[in-house]
DNA sequence: GCCACGGCTGGGCAATGTGTACAGCACATC
DNA sequence: GATGTGCTGTACACATTGCCCAGCCGTGGC
């Protein structure tokens, strides 16, 4: 199930310098194509790795402010709630959460202006009852895996 | 700044089918192969596409676990908590925020169990005054940009 | 109306990488 | 001692890449 040393090393490679193919990983790792190949495929059926499409910003788009809402749901809403959230493009990411609310959602927008057009359009829906925002300023630590592969590459 | 029809097409196909070459792709949208190098190498250097990435996946890796924590850091100590935090690998993202809190960073862990230990390593700081869980059930909507590439290409 | 410019096309070229297969070898398991 | 698994090193045909160029077309400036 884990991972060992070396596909460790593969994939903090390939997170560092997706353009290389496999050639050049075996050649930077010091193992064989073969195995390199090998692992990929392993790691992929695994579901370890996902895939390697392009990572987009946001921001690039236009869209560079970003915001969590915690959302509050009516009982048995749930499942409207959801595909209501779907199927707006300016959430990119839902979660179903314990504590305080009941779902926590990532938005973006095009500006701070912007961003109550797109919380109006998320909470006007009769499912939810009530929603907190809390805008992000700075992003000290963008989305990363690579520490938790090493972490995980040591240990298994 | 934008992109157009193209640039979107072309986004989210690789989106789809991250194995495809260049070639491929030109015949797939129609356009020469000379047109998607430009635009590929026009969208990295714009910034829009970050780079190819192998995405991972933090439950394949052993870390089934995923939790938002808000935290309420102690005026000042801003920058030490950032750097505290950075230095764990259970620490998948960071942001400041306004609201309640004053930052909300993504956990993973091996176990409801071990999530314990994840909290502890993280607020075991002296910056940090309080910190809130939300633990997550569902992710109804998995990190994505494809609608909002859509979007993006449409108005541009 | 004319011209320069940027973007797209379609072609060609050498160099490189890919997919796939194979035999040999080391190591652990039974 | 036999078996199975994973890694190595090699080979080959094929597709793709990176790069170059000439030509075409629409936009915008002169």
């Amino acid at each position: 199930m884990g991972i060992d040393g070396l596909d460790g090393r593969l994939i903090v490679l390939l997170a560092r310098e997706p353009r290389i193919g496999v050639l050049e990983a075996s050649r930077r790792l010091g193992v064989a194509r073969g195995t390199v190949q090998a692992r990929l495929d392993r790691l992929q059926s695994n579901g370890v790795i996902r895939g390697f499409g392009p990572q987009v910003d946001p921001a690039a788009l236009g869209y560079p402010v970003t915001a969590f809402a915690t959302l509050e749901i009516k009982q048995g809403q749930g499942a409207d709630v959801r595909a209501h959230l779907g199927g707006v493009p300016e959430v990119l990411e839902l979660h179903t959460t314990t504590g305080h609310g009941d779902m926590l959602c990532r938005l973006v927008a095009r500006s701070n202006a912007d961003l109550q057009r797109v919380i109006d359009k998320v909470v006007g829906f009769e499912g939810i009852v009530r929603a907190s925002t809390a805008i992000v300023m700075e992003n000290p630590v963008p989305l990363r895996v690579i520490p938790l592969v090493e972490q995980a590459a040591q240990e298994g």
